[in-house]
DNA sequence: TTCACTGCAAAGTTTTTGCAAGGAG
DNA sequence: CTCCTTGCAAAAACTTTGCAGTGAA
């Protein structure tokens, strides 16, 4: 099946990466990054620390915090802030790149897909600098606060967004 | 001159903004408004607020967090969180729309200019959403850090960045 | 055997909140 | 005169750090 497929590739990749930088291959960090690939979408450090927790695999959160930061080093994860909610992390597959939809008053995130808008950015160049990837957040209103800030408007009553 | 002519327009645009939501038209928060649109690109909350210090007009941390949200909700200043750093934040003036080249080792950020992918992204339009305005960051190892990571391989001792 | 890694808890940083006093509308 | 806004300090939220013990290489 494809999603064991990516968690192998995902083990050897981190492997590789500890290799290189003569980090150790504790059970902890592997454990971890079995974790995050089982995540769907977006997750918060809490999230992924209960995760572990409820499994029964307990880490402490320096860890946690400590073996994202690898991640994110070797390309596995992407770290988001949106808004100003506290950092929220995704698992890199290779498959699949998108952009996120962010609505600016009650924070939801959604993603999109954009081949021709991927491509282009892939394509693009910059001097003295090596890209590695690229993130685009669209802010905006999502439909279900549209609704609820024109329901306020007509009461006269909008105050400003408490989210985000 | 131009500068005068933004800083006017900002204040124009943060009254109407204020007089709409019924909210009151302090002297700190024009305080505010003015300090942000003497900063040239990034700022930290920090830095807003010993600016005024150093103006020698007082304000309260509390009070710069809040009006900071008023003016983001405004459309007058953006929010970034680039890697890990705390949050930076810069005005807008509707000219000169860029992306940001971010470091991932030392967390530099530098703009970019690019009209044709910035018309690209406003063309763009989303089912459900309203988009009101986007951020494209491109990670990546700028050519500083790019000369030390090499160096550092050769002696073989690279470690994980310590930024971002 | 060595020293990078872990857990824990304490400390640090950044941001938010509660409450009394003040001032905009 | 009302009650939104401010300042201050305390608290919360999130993340990092110090240190002693553990285990990967």
């Amino acid at each position: 099946m494809n999603e064991e497929k990516i968690r192998s590739a995902a083990h050897a990749a981190f492997t590789g990466y500890m290799t290189q930088r003569r980090l150790r291959k504790t059970p902890e960090r592997y454990a971890i990054l079995d974790k995050v690939m089982e995540m769907n979408s977006h997750f918060f450090i809490e999230s992924l620390y209960s995760a572990l927790d409820e499994d029964g695999y307990h880490v402490s959160r320096a860890t946690v915090y400590n073996t994202i930061e690898l991640l994110i080093d070797a390309g596995l994860v992407r770290r988001h802030t949106f808004g100003n909610s506290p950092a929220q992390y995704e698992k890199v597959t290779g498959i699949g790149n998108h952009h996120h939809l962010v609505c600016s008053r009650c924070g939801k995130v959604r993603e999109v897909k954009d081949p021709e808008l991927v491509n282009l950015l892939n394509s693009k160049r910059y001097p003295s600098f090596h890209a590695a990837y690229f993130d685009l957040y669209i802010y905006g209103v999502c439909s279900g606060c549209l609704r609820r800030v024109s329901r306020s408007k007509k009461q006269n009553n909008n105050k400003p967004n408490d989210k985000i």
